[in-house]
DNA sequence: TAAAAAAGTAATATATACTTGACAAATAGA
DNA sequence: TCTATTTGTCAAGTATATATTACTTTTTTA
């Protein structure tokens, strides 16, 4: 897994902190960090969550055109 | 969690069975059964694997207008 | 209408997402 | 430069996605 620009982005352009963002999606800060750093790979509907709170959509911040692993 | 009709739709249009797309995202039938029937929250790795399988973006498949939970 | 294929379901096991709490490192603001 | 905020990290625990095996029910097809 790499980083997650697409979301640092959007949550800069947002200027929310991983807190912000965190409980807006109804997570902690060290999972929104982990998603950030690539650590995780979140379910789904953390994602659609994720999108709601920063005005993206799934699309925008989750499809990467070079991942094939699961 | 709701049915994926979406994911039933696409995978029907390409004539796969819920084996095949298993077989081509990687994981199990009955991983494929209980997404379709929204028993699971997939991961977005998971998400991306079936979209590309089926032809279809992540916000085809997997952005609904009413989801709010994690 | 019978057999085959596909889909649904269930139990147990494992991997990992996510939490909690705590602390260190980095960045920003006074 | 001092302080507060933000970010990064780690360890231990909980919840749940996913695998495996196996069986039943539904749908397809010959």
């Amino acid at each position: 897994m790499s980083k997650n620009l697409n979301l640092k982005a959007a949550r800069a352009a947002k200027d929310m902190t991983q807190k912000d963002l965190a409980d807006a999606a109804g997570v902690t800060r060290q999972t929104i960090n982990a998603i950030e750093l690539g650590e995780y790979n979140p379910s789904v509907k953390l994602c659609v969550a994720i999108c709601r709170a920063v005005g993206k959509t799934l699309n925008d911040l989750f499809w990467e055109e070079n991942s094939n692993e699961k």
